[in-house]
RNA sequence: GCUCCUGUGGACAAACUGGUUAAGUCGUUGCCCUUUCACGGCAGAGAUUGCGGGUUCGAACCCCGUCAGGAGUACCA
């Protein structure tokens, strides 16, 4: 058996986005389970699209993630370069072979003259244009004019592209890992560009032939691919490859989260004023704000059965149809990358800087994500075990992966799972390192502390949170004096008249000796036993006066990590402000 | 429009070739723990398996029809 070869074939067309970063991931699984080689090429056959340091984002986020390729540029392999702009011959001398066994032909058709065509069709009342066995004789191609014409045409260097000639009434049908089979009619198909004008070649062959060169055994991609497979099986056949062809798996696509998963009673008001301000930036329509949202409202008033709301109605005008057609495309179908902006959530591995803010976004290691929490959720993206078990390490994911297991049906990004797999990461997490991750961020902000307080800060926070950043967020009071007080919870708890006992309690901890957190505790009990006090009297207070808030640690932990000085000197200064706020 | 794919509780999803009251996880609700928050533990709510027929002793699973959603339909990948 030959050795398994996978592929992983971005473009470099801007950030890599996480439905990219899973294919990627799955490729990886694979090939490692079956002691195969990963493979990195790069697809960069459209200078148009083309976008500076896109390559190096994917080979960073790449290695992140964990999924180092065994082969690829600046890698190296057997198979090199792995770059498709490095390999323009190549592809002249395929798509000769192709030219020669009249499987493709020259085709001199200009851009205009497609527009013009595909518009009078449609004025015509049929769908649409497809330019196929049906039609290509009425075009300007080597096949519809003559020997002499298109040598001339050759001769005079008139641009022309180079289209695959579909044959007529053919069955193609892929043997798809994960839907089983599926059965193209040639007749359905159209004859593809395969060679630009400029003389690069589009995907469709670029892919072939690279795939068949570099001896790729599996091609794992998005379904958006699978309309076109049945082209892309018809090529090997014409190229003579298909014997040898790489077995295809088509993933199901990642979806928007479900619209009534964030659009509630709640937020609706927030995400009226929202997608109504996105649609104004993208019409030309002469149409009020006050307009748009009013349309907006009316779709999320009933936030349980938007998809209802959004369906053409008879009495729907022009501008009420496209503000329903920019819902249905902002609130359904593939995860894209604007949705990380709005519903506010990552959708790429790094924080990518683009030329402009709206084309920066934040990734998820920023956001304090753990690659290993983002490998986890994302396997379970149109995968599972078929256990029960949740929680994978590499290794066990290589183990346990298999593309019979791959699911069919598109997978909605569920952004609280990815929150919950990340906290699930951060508790099992060794104090140690997120001490280290917290120092560096400490430092970030210009603030400090030693490693053994911040591995106490760790042990701590680290199940209180889901991501480290928060941790100083949360508990800043551990490392900063503190900034704001919980004022409802002082006028409940601050009575001026207990402001003796009070003052008692600080000068009982000032003179705790060895100030531990067990020590500091047993204290403080004592003291609320012979001041016949109980918890809820004093507990809440101590914890305001440290901390500020309610909420977080054991107070006495807090105190302990604090010292004893610091401790003392937060008492009696939020006593001052707790009298002020009774004041009020 | 056409082609292809998909359709199990709010989300993900199991049920291997049809077989008892349709797993489990996230989320949600309540209780316990903690006089805080979280973690953890326990319990609950939530599904006529898109809908309608059919085959069968028996259907989420097979057949037919239907509806809905998605993808593709570029000299983009």
């Amino acid at each position: 058996m030959t050795k398994m070869r996978v592929r992983f074939a971005p473009s470099p067309t801007g950030a890599l986005h996480i439905g990219g970063v899973r294919t990627a991931l799955y490729d990886y699984l694979l090939a490692k389970k079956h002691g195969g080689t990963f493979v990195l090429r790069i697809e960069d056959t459209d200078q148009k699209r083309y976008v500076e340091g896109a390559e190096d984002y994917i080979v960073n986020a790449l290695k992140w993630c964990g999924l180092e390729p065994d082969e690829g540029p600046g890698i190296g392999g057997d198979f090199g370069p792995y770059r498709q702009s490095e390999r323009k011959d190549i592809y002249q001398k395929y798509m000769q072979q192709l030219l020669d066994n009249e499987h493709a032909y020259y085709a001199f058709d200009t851009a205009e003259e497609l527009d013009a065509m595909r518009e009078k069709v449609k004025a015509e009342g049929k769908h649409s244009f497809q330019y196929d066995a049906s039609t290509r004789m009425m075009m300007r191609n080597s096949l519809s004019l003559s020997e002499e014409d298109v040598k001339v045409l050759l001769e005079n260097e008139t641009p022309y592209t180079i289209r695959f000639k579909m044959p007529e009434n053919q069955e193609v049908t892929v043997n798809d890992l994960i839907r089983e089979e599926v059965t193209f009619q040639t007749n359905e198909l159209d004859d593809k560009v395969l060679m630009k004008s400029g003389g690069l070649p589009t995907y469709h062959l670029a892919n072939i032939v690279d795939d068949h060169l570099m001896e790729i055994t599996h091609v794992i991609r998005g379904e958006e691919w699978l309309p076109s497979t049945g082209l892309h099986v018809m090529m090997y056949r014409c190229f003579g490859w298909e014997d040898s062809m790489p077995k295809f798996a088509h993933l199901p696509l990642i979806l928007k989260p479900a619209p009534n998963t964030y659009v509630t009673k709640r937020t609706k008001d927030q995400f009226t004023e929202s997608f109504a301000a996105e649609f104004m930036k993208s019409t030309d329509l002469e149409i009020s704000l006050e307009d748009v949202k009013k349309i907006v409202a009316q779709v999320f008033s009933n936030p349980k059965d938007i998809q209802s709301q959004l369906k053409v109605g008879k009495n729907d005008d022009g501008k009420k149809k496209a503000v329903k057609a920019f819902l249905k495309s902002a609130m359904y179908g593939k995860l894209s990358k604007r949705d990380g902006d709005r519903l506010g959530f990552p959708v790429f591995p790094l924080s990518w800087e683009g030329k402009s803010e709206a084309d920066s976004f934040v990734g998820f290691k920023e956001i304090g994500f753990d690659a290993k929490a983002v490998n986890n959720f994302l396997v379970f993206l149109g995968w599972n075990p078929g256990t029960e078990q949740e929680m994978f390490s590499m290794k066990e994911m290589i183990n346990a992966f298999s593309l019979e297991r791959v699911g069919k049906s598109g997978a909605k990004f569920d952004y609280e799972k990815a929150r919950w797999f990340n906290q699930q990461y951060l508790m099992n997490k060794d104090d140690e390192k997120i001490a280290e991750e917290l120092g560096v961020l400490l430092s970030e902000k210009g603030l400090g502390a030693n490693e053994a307080f911040l591995e106490k800060v760790a042990a701590m926070m680290k199940e209180r949170v889901h991501f480290i950043p928060e941790i100083l967020e949360s508990g800043y009071y551990l490392f900063e004096p503190i900034k704001s007080y919980d004022d409802k919870t002082i006028q409940k708890r601050w009575k001026p008249e207990s402001r003796e006992k009070m003052n008692l309690l600080a000068a009982t901890i000032k003179g705790i000796m060895s100030f531990d957190a067990i020590t500091i505790e047993s204290a403080v009990k004592q003291f609320m036993e012979e001041q016949e006090l109980g918890f809820g009297e004093v507990l809440p207070i101590l914890r305001l006066a440290v901390s500020g808030t309610t909420m977080g640690p054991s107070v006495f932990d807090i105190m302990a990590l604090l010292g004893h000085e610091e401790t003392v000197n937060r008492m009696t200064a939020s006593y001052k402000y707790f009298d002020g706020v009774i004041v009020e």
